[in-house]
DNA sequence: TTGCTGGTTTGACTTGGATCAACCCTTGCG
DNA sequence: CGCAAGGGTTGATCCAAGTCAAACCAGCAA
């Protein structure tokens, strides 16, 4: 471990609010932080997971972002997250002890990893810690699900409209600015995500530029008119809590 | 606890090897047996979970079937899942402890009652359960994400076809026809869960009947050509193993 | 500097599945 | 029995978003 990274812990790390720490005590917490390797940066396109890989470690972002996407045998893929600081990666793999997803660097981002023998016996000692993890799969279900509703039932517009306002939300539980961020994907990952092509969610910004609702110029994305925004997703029926 | 259910127990139970004790040993399935509640059988439907209640149970499904569904302040709803014997019902509601989807029988049913401070208790003490609990919930990840690139990239075709071979297949593992059962659901419930309309369904389902694929009568559905149907599959690229 | 590549935008056109509408079953109930 | 309600089928029409095509732009490598 190089000396620049050696003074991160769990302890200090700005997204513990988010992270398995939440819910741990100092004493726990330290536990955790034992087990925890923090690697080299990786960088825009790098992997950190590949399919079908055996499942050794989860991840928690430390910075920068990731996409997870799973992929047929024609090369056709689907993007089924997007990971900012804090998240855990690799649940999708505990079933069969092997990835079934791949995981990318959007762009420069950095990992602690924590290798899954050493997470199960702590987590034998630590109720709190089990609880976590169990919340964790659990939130990811009700997302996936929530996300199933998104791509069943609603047209473009408000599914492009649900992305933005939780990526802003997503920015701002980190402590970033919920109104003024770089879209850390490409248009072409948003319509993946989205179940739409390109060419929609494209003339989408533009329009929701046209009516001042946002400003984009390239990634740099502002928005304008939060609260008009949430109020469209309520009218379509979305609830903006569970977002 | 009435005589005739008296002598159900997990030992005996005809979907074990699909439930929780699929990975325990005789001594640890009657451990988790002594806090399983057999409770008097719900009807059609019948409510199993209502949304926003708190979470104090999972449900084991014995006999019967479900649908979960999550539904926002319009009262557009949207089917999740469908549940048949040996499935645990209730994941989605762990991080909040309490419910976030509603579950219905589809036809007579009953269910294993697993009070969930009791399941806690237990598995700390059995790591083989709670490592089931886990495969479990990272099995339920995966699911929903293979049905987000079902819905996102398939057409209307492969989604009833891919819909019906996962129905065959569940039967299967159950010990009941592949090729010859009665459909729980209603080509509403088909429909909402695929994100397709009712007419959408009834056409493809005559077309597959024409085409000598199936023969459906009602409820009734009989598969006639297996083969052809997963090789249409396969011609979408989706991978038939995962289903 | 030039050319290449990947990403983005915009316009014209097409289409799969939604919508609307009518009608036919069952099933259950007063 | 009659009839209301829920479920299913079939046909005619429509439209939101996909497809196809072209052009633009920024960053990067040679």
């Amino acid at each position: 471990m190089s000396a620049s990274q050696s003074y991160i812990h769990c302890q200090n790390c700005n997204f513990s609010h988010l992270c398995l720490p939440l819910a741990l005590n100092t004493d726990e917490m330290d536990k955790l932080d034992t087990i925890v390797k923090r690697n080299n940066p990786l960088h825009k396109n790098d992997y950190l997971i590949e399919s079908n890989t055996p499942l050794t470690s989860l991840y928690a972002v430390r910075t920068g972002s990731f996409k997870s996407y799973i992929e047929d045998d024609d090369g056709e893929y689907q993007i089924t997250a997007f990971h900012f600081p804090g998240d855990i990666i690799g649940f999708d793999g505990l079933r069969e002890k092997r990835h079934v997803s791949q995981t990318q660097a959007l762009e420069t981002a950095m990992v602690c990893e924590i290798p899954f023998h050493m997470l199960e016996d702590v987590a034998e000692k630590l109720p709190n810690l089990r609880n976590q993890l169990m919340k964790f799969m659990s939130a990811e279900i009700q997302q996936d699900r929530e996300l199933v509703m998104l791509l069943n039932k609603r047209n473009a517009e408000s599914r492009l409209l649900y992305f933005l306002i939780s990526l802003s939300k997503r920015f701002e539980e980190r402590g970033f600015s919920a109104t003024s961020f770089l879209l850390p994907m490409t248009r072409t990952d948003i319509g993946n995500f989205l179940g739409l092509t390109v060419e929609t969610v494209s003339r989408l910004l533009t329009r929701f530029q046209k009516n001042g609702l946002i400003k984009v110029e390239g990634k740099a994305l502002e928005i304008l008119k939060k609260g008009d925004m949430e109020q469209m997703l309520t009218d379509y029926h979305i609830n903006i809590d569970s977002i």
